[in-house]
DNA sequence: GTCTATAAATCGATAGAC
DNA sequence: GTCTATCGATTTATAGAC
């Protein structure tokens, strides 16, 4: 025997990871329209042809990785929540973790950049992004601890929903914005906290 | 004659607007390489052989919305630039006239998720975009405003370019997740505002 | 498991009739 | 000025050799 079972099972494992990473690269960079198998091929440094022995099609690469996106998203999300510290600094360690991580390869950067893709090309409706087998959405997650930030007061009275979109929206358009050479640097995280500020108290 | 020559004139001016209009419907929906010019033509009603009559390539196209985007985008910034009003009210005025526009058609929404686009897509340097004849980008007149702001200490301190690049990527952000149905409505413009005010004092 | 050659489909762009 | 028919290039996806 040239190679045994295992060694094969190994490969394809390897090779599957190896895919995805690359194609993460290439859909970020040029959204999934105009990213060519051959382009991820290239990346991967293999032939297109082997591509279609791991992968069925393109539009599967690019749902696995949609899945793998949202799955890391809640993954840091449930890490800050279950923190032990005030809601406004899981806010805040959320923020730099994400921040910290915009321009790192296969980082929770390159994962929202990705979802900003998915959910603006409409290729996904918003549902199919962030409903996944009854479990709580990311973004219902953050409304929860917004909800706590406000009842301690640490976080600015009004509709957490729409505080939520704000705080999102700016972070998908920086990670956009950054991955794609628009902006050299991620600003200083705490400029977007300031939306979480409470009104100050009149200047006398 | 069956048609005088100054109808001609008339009709061309008229389909290329036309042809303009849908083709920017359908770009921020689709991005420009998912987008076919059989989208556009049925968008707009004609035959997609008749495009090829107006416009060389469906890239001519594009550009040229491009050019639109940022025209227009200069000309709001610098309206409310030449308003006689404080600086914090000559941003807040700006992010009113924007969300309010975000979601109808031919609006200056459509053409900052255009923008957003132009830039994501790595088609354009953000040079090509923002930079035209020597003329001030619409940046740069940001900052400007930003550092009368901070002067007159109505602005918080601090780097004002990074600011503006917070202030923008979530404006495009949210313009961007509106128009792609993703949230359903504008946030209160009030929260985004936040990011520009000072320091509270300690609540003593 | 990996590659190369090829088929099949899509789409941008052109030509020519009306 | 407008439409339909067609070309040509690109790309996804498959088949078969090694």
């Amino acid at each position: 025997m040239p190679r045994s079972e295992e060694a094969n099972i190994h490969i394809k494992d390897d090779r599957q990871k190896q895919i995805l990473s690359s194609a993460l690269k290439v859909f970020i960079h040029k959204g999934f329209a105009a990213a060519k198998i051959s382009d991820i091929a290239t990346e991967a440094g293999m032939s297109y042809g082997l591509m279609y022995h791991y992968f069925q099609s393109k539009e599967e690469i690019y749902a696995e990785l949609v899945r793998d996106a949202v799955d890391s998203s809640k993954c840091v999300i449930e890490q800050v929540r279950a923190d032990d510290m005030e809601p406004i600094d899981k806010m805040r360690t959320l923020v730099a973790r994400i921040f910290k991580s915009v321009g790192q390869d296969q980082s929770i950067g390159y994962y929202f950049v990705l979802m900003m893709e998915a959910m603006t090309s409409g290729m996904y409706p918003a549902q199919a992004i962030e409903h996944r087998h009854g479990s709580e959405r990311p973004f219902d997650m953050l409304v929860y601890v917004i909800k706590q930030g406000q009842h301690k007061g640490q976080i600015a009275q009004g509709d957490p929903v729409q505080l939520v979109q704000t705080f999102f929206s700016a972070i998908l358009g920086l990670a956009s914005l950054k991955v794609s050479g628009t902006i050299e640097t991620m600003p200083d995280p705490e400029i977007l906290m300031r939306i979480f500020q409470p009104a100050s108290l009149t200047t006398t």
